[in-house]
Formats: C-alpha cells, structure tokens, sequence
RNA sequence: GCGCCCUUCGUCUAUCGGUUAGGACGGCAGCCUUUCACGUUGCAGAGACGGGUUCGACUCCCGUAGGGCGCGCCA
C-alpha cells in the first residue's frame, strides 16, 4: 500500500531524471564527501574517481566536502592524508574543500525548521534507555529500533535535567522508492525506517540530516557513494521530502572486497592510497584499475584517462562486488611503465624514491651524468619493471661503486668458470669501439672464435657488471655504464691472477 | 532477527531472449632469447541450484542456497 510521501518520492525522482535527459541546463554537480577519521582507502578512492569521471563526462563539477561532523574521530592529519591522496591519483575537485561541522549552524536551523513544520520533535531518552531499548528488542527477536516513545507524547512530560535531542518524525507505513542510477528501483518499507536522531543533545548535527542540508545548499544533482550508503539513501529521501527539496539522481556503487571476498581490513586491500604509492604503483595505472572495478567499456582493458571520461557513464557499473587483485594491478602498471616515456618515468622514480628503503641514498646520488646514465638505461630497465620498485632495483647497478658485491647467483656464474671467460673477454673488450653492435659483434666473434656458446661470455659479463644474474641486454649495460667503468668492473673479476 | 542488494572461467568483466558464452589478469605448454622480462602462439577454465514464462533463456519471473550491506546522540 502506498501512502502519499511515497509517491512524492518517485515523482520527484522521475522529474529529475527527466531533467538531466532532456538536458534541461542543470549542469552536472558531484561530490566526494569522505570522514576524515583516517586515510583514504582504496574504497574512497574509486568513489571519488566515480564522481570524478561523471562530473568530468558531463562537463560538470565535483564538489569536496569533508564529513567532520564526529568531533571525536575527526583529525586534521586525516583531512590532510584525504587531501594528498585524491591528489596523488590526480583527482582534483571543484572549490574549497567544505567542511561540514563548519556549517552546524545551518544544520540546526534546518532542524528547527523540521520542528516547526511538524516533522521533528524532541526525544528525552538518554542514552543508556536507548541501549536497553535496543538490547531487549533484540531479546524478543524484534529489529534493534527506536520504539517511538516520545513520538506523540506531550512536551511538558519532559524530564527536567535531560537535553533532547531532535529526532526526524519520519513515516511509518508506506515505502520509500529509490530510483537509483546504478541498483535500479530500490523499494525499503517505511516501517524499517525508524524516527532518527538529527541533532545531538549537545546541539551538533548528525550525519542523516548534513548530508541532506549540504548536498541541498551545495547544489549537487548527482550523488554517487558505496552501497552501504542505500538505507541512508531512503532516510535522506525523507528529509528532503519533508523539506520539499528536490532529490538529487542517487547512484550506489558495489563495494570492493578484499582477495579472499571478505570486507576490506587492513591485512589485505584496506590500505591507505598512499600505500599504493610507496608499492610502486603510477596514478595513471591505478586509475585504470580502479575504475575497472564495477565499471567496463566492453572489452576494453586499458585506457587512457581522457578515454575513461568520455566513456564513463553510470549504466556501464555493475551491481557485484568486486575483489581486489594485485596481480592484475600490477600488470597494468607494467603496462603503464613500459609504455611511459623515458624521461617522464624517470621524474616518477625520482619522486617516488623519497617513499622507498634505500630510496633516499640514491636520490642523493642523482647528479648531471647519473640522470644520463639512468636515461640511457630506462629502455632496457622499464621493460622488466612492473613496479617503480622493481625499476629502482634494476637501476642499482649504475650505483654501486666497485668493488661489486656479487651475489649469490653471480658468484656462482664466476666460479664455474666464469672468471676465465672474462680474462679471454677482456682483451677482446679493450679492442673493440664502444657501442652496442660493435661489442655484440666482437663478443659473438669471440665466442664463435672459441667454439662456445654467447651464453658462456654473456652471464659471466652480466655478474662482473651488475653483480647479479638479471639485468637488460647486457651489451647496453656496457655502454650505459661506460668503456672505462666496464672495464674496470670486469678487470676486478676476471682471473687474472 | 528484520530490511535491502548481489551471484558468468581462480579474479575483473562482455553479453542487454537466438553466440562454438567473448576479452583481460593469473595458470599451463610452445616460440623468441645472453639472464630476466617483453612479445607471440596455443591449451585448460564459467552462467550457484530448482522451478516456471517462451518456439528459444546466462539474459525475464518465483523459490532455495551462498555472499554482501544496513539496522548508533559513526559517517
């Protein structure tokens, strides 16, 4: 049985939506609006890149609006972590950045008018009542809700001593309607809806009714928030309602789960983004990645940003979560770095080393001729590289200074004679000119000359020069390092002696 | 407990009543090869289950199972 509000609610919701297809000039206004109690986890982020790339498609705005309402929880450390995230994945946004409890005062007004109106009223439970309600509705099996005690009753029964708190008069039969962008219709019975608080005893807003008074005064059209946010969805429904306030299109993506299916905790995906940073992830392949999560252009897999916004559009999102998979991740990043110019690349690493062990001793050793060596290499090295952790490892060669230490794969090239294979090498070296196809050549002669395979010169050479066994093209790393380094590098191993 | 939502290869997904159910990651095998990668070729791999509707269901409806989210003077 439907009951007047609900079918306020849809009409409302189908002007709107009839208002953005007609393309009637509502410009298009998102927003992120995160609680700054910690960092932005990888959830936020793709919320905040949703609401990116929707208010980008449509040549619209994206609003940020910082949910500090909980005095208690919220710090300024997290609005700053928020910040250098969204940052970091080169998301920008619209503005200044809101704060919401600096608009408590407008909260309260809108509450005092909801009171006026008929539409609110003032409840004396403490919260101890309100924990016995809950637990002894819980006892006979009935949902953990407000009983509605001080619904109807008189004001002046009032208890002397105890501030109210503002609780929304919200309908009891009926049922609210979501048109939702993403979930579809979505029907909740106003019954399960129960009266909530909107204004705390001590006068400060609670989260149901700022959301409201905000998205309302900030002019967003389009909301678009995780899943979990879908009950809040029929509760904001009712404020604006009562307020006769349009309600703006809502759109509740799926969250993602971690790799095992579970909630994201912080063991696996419920890292801050700035994680993703120090693991060596680029912005650019992350976004790629995170928008892959609940949303597809056919089979396209990677793309550019400029793609991603003229493709976005919300009927392209699933419904499913999603789980987090660092395999695929990583793989896109490989593709991110292989295919990023070599100088460009180079500043990432650069500015990534400062977030990395060992990182900031080799930023120290960048100077003039170091940033060309490592601008040389980057072909060979980006090409094994999946991770800006794995380009700095690879680079590790062109700084270390000699004597190398080889480890253990590289002593034992040399010792099984590897060392004579140098010593014949080295004569062969010293008479060659220095660059790639001359020394491929001399060394392939040489090996042709003595009946062995390229191997057996290459993988000794590659220990001498690296102290490892892996590295790019070993003919590249001798010119990259230089006739007189390589040398000398290979001097110090060779038998000699 | 109540409400809402979800369910295609191991993972992310395409499909919008008619396909040998496609792609990507991962896996396996081969090729390339001085190592490691890259690249490339091939292989294995999916519609949770049960009922309907229909000439025809992955696709629509109902149920079951499994999973998720919500039910704060948190957001």
């Amino acid at each position: 049985m439907l009951n007047a509000s609900t079918m306020l609610s849809a009409g409302h919701q189908q002007l709107h939506i009839m208002g953005v297809r007609s393309g009637m000039p509502s410009p298009v206004v998102t927003r992120f609006a995160p609680s700054p109690t910690g960092y932005l986890h990888i959830g936020g982020g793709r919320t905040a890149l949703f609401n990116w790339l929707f208010a980008k498609h449509n040549g619209g705005k994206m609003l940020l609006r910082i949910e500090d309402t909980d005095r208690e929880r919220s710090t300024p450390e997290a609005v700053d972590a928020i910040l250098a995230g969204l940052t970091w994945l080169g998301l920008s946004w619209d503005g200044d950045a809101v704060s919401q409890a600096a608009r408590a005062p407008r909260h309260r007004e809108v509450a005092e008018q909801l009171l006026a109106k008929g539409r609110a009223y003032r409840c004396y439970c403490t919260a101890e009542e309100l924990d016995e309600m809950r637990s002894l509705a819980q006892a006979e099996g009935r949902p953990p809700r407000y009983n509605g005690m001080w619904r109807d009753r008189d004001p002046s029964q009032a208890p002397a001593g105890v501030n109210p708190v503002i609780r929304f008069k919200a309908p009891q039969t009926g049922e609210t309607v979501i048109e939702d962008q993403v979930q579809g219709r979505v029907v909740i019975p106003n019954k399960d809806l129960d009266d909530l608080i909107i204004l705390r005893s001590d006068g400060n807003p609670t989260y149901n009714l700022s959301v409201v008074v905000d998205d309302h005064d900030m002019g967003v059209t389009h909301i678009i928030r995780g899943v979990d946010h879908l009950t809040n969805a029929a509760r904001q429904t009712q404020i604006y309602l009562a307020m006769e306030w349009a309600v703006p299109v809502m759109a509740h993506i799926p969250l993602i789960h971690g790799p095992d299916g579970a909630k994201l905790s912080k063991r696996h995906g419920a890292l801050g983004v700035e994680a993703y940073r120090d693991m060596g992830y680029l912005p650019a392949a992350m976004r790629n990645y995170l928008a892959r999560l609940g949303w597809s252009h056919g089979d396209d897999e990677v793309f550019t940003t400029q793609q991603m916004v003229e493709w976005f559009g919300l009927e392209s999102c699933g419904k499913s979560a999603a789980r987090f998979d660092f395999a695929k991740l990583e793989n896109l990043n490989g593709h991110y770095m292989r295919h990023t110019d070599d100088a460009e690349l180079l500043e990432a690493l650069i500015g990534f080393l400062p977030h990395v062990e060992g990182g900031p001793q080799m930023l120290k050793a960048i100077d003039a001729s170091m940033r060309a060596k490592l601008i040389a290499a980057m072909p060979g090295l980006k090409e094994r590289a999946k991770t800006l952790i794995d380009l700095k490892i690879g680079a590790a060669y062109l700084f270390v200074t000699r004597p190398l230490n080889m480890d253990d794969k590289a002593q034992t090239i040399l010792a099984d004679s590897g060392r004579q294979a140098l010593h014949s090498l080295l004569p062969v070296l010293q008479a060659s000119e220095w660059n790639a196809p001359a020394l491929e050549a001399a060394v392939k002669a040489h090996a042709e000359a003595t009946g062995l395979k390229l191997g057996k010169f290459a993988q000794p050479l590659r220990a001498a020069l690296t102290g490892t066994s892996t590295s790019p093209g070993i003919f590249d790393v001798l010119v990259v390092l230089g006739r007189e380094e390589s040398l000398a590098r290979i001097a110090d191993q060779s038998a000699s002696a």
